[in-house]
DNA sequence: TGAATATATGAGCAATCATTCATATATTAA
DNA sequence: TTAATATATGAATGATTGCTCATATATTCA
């Protein structure tokens, strides 16, 4: 009867999984990290800092955007900890603060690829 | 002069930047998965649903919220391809469509534990 | 068939968010 | 010091979003 096995585990799994699921705290630093990718102006300025580090008017002037929506966006990827700057001169050079971003980026990209080839 | 060669890199960089980034159309699709897991509610019915396939009313009760808002935020991971359901009964199962979705929620969680250990 | 159960869905609402505009702060150069 | 340049920031606003409530649809069972 391994048509009831399956059942049995199934229950086993589902009373587990009310206790066993992560809180709201452990949570939410990925979901705010997440929710800073869900925006294609924050995609964007992380895909340019990838390739070299930029000042905020170079990202602005790249992305055809104003200075004060780079800055504000950009602010939020500081305090997720996602770039990092330093003044240089006059200007503010932003980098990625971390690998991690780009594998993230392409682990993504590849699950899109393998779900463009299902049908 | 290896300060000038930087900065002749960066300026080939910054360059080519604006023409090679990828098109608003290119890049829906990851921005539209990460806004998908950008929500807390999303983020543990994937958890869920990672642990073993559940009907709707099991998810509602897991994580203690209404059938209603669990079949809306269900519906919306199915439309990315991220869950597939299937009828049993009369209750509708849904499971993870593609392992993808946990190993990027492991690089993420990474990134965090690494993260914290900066000072 | 009719009642009960499971899920889906549309409208409405409050909260969140991305941008703009105006302005403040900081640095450099004259 | 003053003007010019680069960046940050607060308030206002329109758009998006997640939930609730009411209801529609689908399946099972008596």
């Amino acid at each position: 009867m391994p048509e009831q096995n399956f059942e049995v585990e199934h229950q086993n799994a589902l009373h587990n999984l009310k206790q066993n699921l992560p809180s709201d705290e452990d949570l939410d630093s990925m979901v705010n990290i997440f929710k800073a990718f869900g925006d294609m102006t924050r995609v964007k300025i992380i895909l340019a800092l990838a390739e070299t580090p930029l000042s905020v008017g170079e990202i602005a002037d790249t992305l055809d955007m104003s200075q004060s929506s780079i800055s504000h966006q950009l602010s939020i990827l500081k305090q997720l900890n996602l770039v990092s700057n330093a003044r240089r001169g006059r200007n503010i050079h932003y980098r990625l603060s971390d690998q991690h971003i780009i594998t993230i980026f392409k682990q993504t990209q590849e699950h899109i690829i393998e779900d463009e080839n299902d049908f």
